[in-house]
DNA sequence: CCATTCCACTTAACATGTTAAGTTATGGGG
DNA sequence: CCCCATAACTTAACATGTTAAGTGGAATGG
């Protein structure tokens, strides 16, 4: 796969930028190189991308319910909702039901789970290293750091 | 949702970076806080973020076959295959077949695709440019310069 | 205290993501 | 020409994305 040769081919009023130019794609395309290389890890213990990045950010605090777990994981209420089935029966989370409110639950890592994560972890971390390698260090914190402003940026009403 | 007050929990030898430093974490989070702003307006008018991405992108050239469309648009074969048929049955898409090779084919936009891409490209623009107000051009077109960046420096061998 | 509204999930239905396996066509050796 | 590896899709099966509707508890307002 070489580039692309063609670009706006025509002209009638409303171009678009080329799909390298769009901001949504090019997050994508990013991303997307990004997962190809933990993809295989993750599929080799048998953990999706997803459920690995619920098991993360319980491993981050403790007490969190299901909407925040949902909103930090970029996981929509109804995925999560299946997720957490099959999380508990493997045994790597548990809820417990909020006292105070009928409705909520809070969800969190059991010690399974967090052996799990340590036995991942290792070769997580062999492959970033491998991608902060090509990328360099400085680049990629840049680009974090520009990502979460852009977030602050459209999360902020005004 | 305020900010998430706790980190690092514990320590036993492998700790994670918090989500928020983790990159592929980081680019889901700012791809979909912009597609929220997209979303409802490709919805309205009948079309999945995907499908709207495959039509972008065949409006960018001519006589694409399907292997190359599925890695610009990051669309799995699978997925386009299905696709592919739901597009041909709305009138937006065609396929020819490559004469020289019977396990390839083509697939191009229709004028009737053009059409609809014509429609929808007003109200995409808004949303555009509401979203750049916001962030500032010079910010995206540095975002995006980086993450093409990032994307050649994955791709390549080394 | 009741009705109404809102909130936290769940269910349902369909589209897409993801891997593995299957089909058919090309492209070389031997 | 045959065998075999490879390439371009397709199919199948299951997980997740996505919207709309449903369920039941909580929180107001009268």
């Amino acid at each position: 796969m070489t580039d692309f040769p063609f670009a706006k081919p025509f002209k009638d009023g409303f171009e678009f930028a080329e799909t390298r130019r769009s901001l949504p794609i090019a997050l994508l395309r990013a991303r997307e190189a990004l997962m190809e290389r933990f993809r295989p890890m993750l599929n080799a213990h048998g953990v999706t991308e997803q459920q690995w990045r619920i098991l993360r950010i319980l491993q981050e605090g403790t007490e969190i319910d299901a909407t925040a777990l949902a909103e930090r994981s970029c996981v929509l209420a109804p995925s999560l909702t299946r997720m957490l089935r099959a999380l508990v029966t493997r045994g790597f989370i548990m809820t417990t039901k909020d006292p105070k409110d009928g409705r909520r639950f809070f969800i969190a890592i059991t010690a399974e789970g967090r052996g799990f994560i340590a036995r991942v972890a290792p070769e997580s971390a062999a492959v970033y290293a491998d991608i902060e390698a090509k990328l360099g260090h400085q680049r990629i914190e840049t680009l974090l750091d520009d990502l979460n402003t852009l977030l602050q940026a459209l999360h902020t009403p005004s």
